[in-house]
DNA sequence: CTGAAAGCGCTTACAG
DNA sequence: CTGAAAGCGCTTACAG
């Protein structure tokens, strides 16, 4: 009924309690009788040993913080659930943090150094450099995930988001758009901005101008009414670039439902992220696939392989573009 | 750069250990200059308590344990950032477990539980009665949250699943359709179980009876084939209920897309749990909608008020059907 | 109100 | 290989 302690199996078994601390300590010197010995006492009264008193001990409480905002964006589950398998084979689990507003990462990243995690992981939130200081003197590593922050003082691990713009600029123009608009995400957010500049670049080199360009704040009905406005100007576009997913659907919704359009024959849509969503037959969505379990891998590496006082590594993965009916291949059509 | 401990911030205002640890502990009594004192010292050092160091004493590690699956349904991660900022207010944080497969459970529990979790939430999984027992013994409530599971053996929070399969049932049937066919989620799984026989039921009791039923397993694409089996059948039915909200996505698709049929002119569509997606213009789907804030809540009522050896409640919120335009509601024609 | 001391459940040098 | 002892960073009776 009561908690069993290691000293609880130390009597039961007839040893000392360092003897039982070993045979659960990999890699500590124990005799094959003294193990055997151990664990039928531990499993006879179901002893497991305290994590946290052990934390105490090594400074490691096998918890990593995960602070993660905007879950309404499936890329952010996909992401979180490829994070805490992960972080499970390695014999760690994830402390959640989901951060509402971007006012609360200050006392959400505070609490979470309470808890001593062993690192920190931050997806689609930003960090002010009086946190970097804080983490930094506990000697926590911080690794950003698909987000990246102006002076560069943390790990990050993201898509090659200006390739993946371009990429799509790329496929609108061999495809032989000619009114080609876009769609921005929450300016302030590095994906937002790479995406487009990639995304313009490519457009610019090609000799192509923008259309219209709206904002969609990656909020889904900021997003519906940006489009509302492109459909109600004296001419439309033939395609429009959402700088993500999410945003995408919401344009969708639109184009299909309240203006009676037809995709792609009356205008062609192209995302970014390549959710799972992007895929459904309703949607059946062009775009740019983010490699999430690659981004999570590289994420953990930056976590672990950490030396301390290592230079911050900025990881960016590559681009696909996946080509779907909402904006398809048009066969020799290319220039 | 080492940690700085209330030893460390002790030396530093010239007070005892003990005298730091009451000026962090809320209700301990300490004297206004003690405090001052003691304070200024702390953020002078960048002190703050270490959690793990007081839960060893406490026994309480302001943790709960959250298991989870199945996050491409949506509803989940709207539970899941629900029960985080709850939580959070109440001064615990969410120790997140993706459980993939359901033999997986046993082996995840029992890591929580090494946590010292204060309590456990399984969403959308079932337990175990050899871990009931390991719980127990540990005295670590554990709530179900959308599940229920046979024995009745721990709490569980749900919506009203009978009453919801009822309401939609009715409006079915108020509603002129008659050729009325269920598509079923995973068989073993409560929320299925309840939804469908609260539907059958009410459609015997105004003597309807059901034209066909599928299997989708909760699983996107066992239901795309499940609803093209019905659709080539001799007769198709004129209105689908679907178990949850995201296998109606699926039956929308292939509906739409695959057979070019018009929803609802040429068949309705209904879904249970209200995700946000259900209401996205590209789906405007009639559901029942399940009160996830609500539930949150009930389930944080039964963590904390938990009685040692209480009996285990069963609470069950009100399903509300919510019309769109994927079965709207016909004027006047209701018999 | 304050301090000295015991102890939460472990790990880890240190001897033997 | 094994045990006795110190100690991780706190909280909490116990005196004063």
């Amino acid at each position: 009924m009561a908690k069993v302690t290691a000293n609880d199996v130390a009597r039961y078994a007839g040893v000392s309690q360092s003897a039982v601390s070993r045979v659960f300590t990999p890699g500590a010197s124990v005799s094959k009788a003294m193990e055997k010995r151990v664990r039928e006492a531990a499993i006879e009264l179901g002893y497991r040993p305290n994590i946290l008193a052990r934390s105490l001990i090594t400074g490691s409480s096998r918890t990593i913080g995960v602070v993660i905002s905007y879950l309404n964006n499936q890329f952010y589950p996909e992401l979180l659930e490829l994070l805490s398998r992960e972080l499970r084979t390695r014999g760690y689990h994830p402390l959640m943090f989901i951060a509402s507003n971007q006012d609360d990462i200050e006392e959400v990243t505070a609490e979470i150094l309470d808890y001593q995690v062993d690192g920190v992981v931050l997806a689609s939130v930003s960090m002010s450099s009086g946190l970097a200081d804080r983490c930094q003197a506990a000697g926590i590593p911080v690794v950003l995930l698909n987000r990246t922050v102006e002076n560069n003082a943390f790990h990050s691990v993201t898509t090659d988001n200006r390739s993946g713009g371009a990429l799509i600029a790329h496929h609108l123009i061999d495809n032989g758009f000619k009114r080609i608009a876009f769609l921005a995400g929450w300016e302030q957010a590095s994906t937002q901005r790479e995406r487009e500049r990639g995304f313009l670049d490519a457009m610019h080199k090609r000799g192509v101008s923008l259309h219209s360009r709206g904002v969609g704040n990656f909020d889904f009905d900021m997003t519906k009414e940006a489009v509302r406005q492109m459909l109600q100007a004296d001419t439309r576009p033939d395609a429009i670039f959402f700088a993500n997913d999410h945003m995408a659907f919401a344009g969708i919704g639109v184009i299909e439902r309240e203006f009676g359009l037809r995709i792609p024959e009356d205008i062609s849509v192209v995302g970014f992220d390549d959710v799972p969503l992007a895929a459904w037959p309703s949607f059946e969505l062009t775009t740019v696939r983010q490699p999430a379990e690659s981004m999570v891998l590289e994420t953990l590496r930056l976590l672990f392989d950490n030396q301390q006082n290592q230079e911050p590594q900025h990881i960016e993965l590559a681009a696909e573009l996946i080509v779907r009916r909402s904006c398809p291949q048009r066969s020799g059509d290319t220039e």
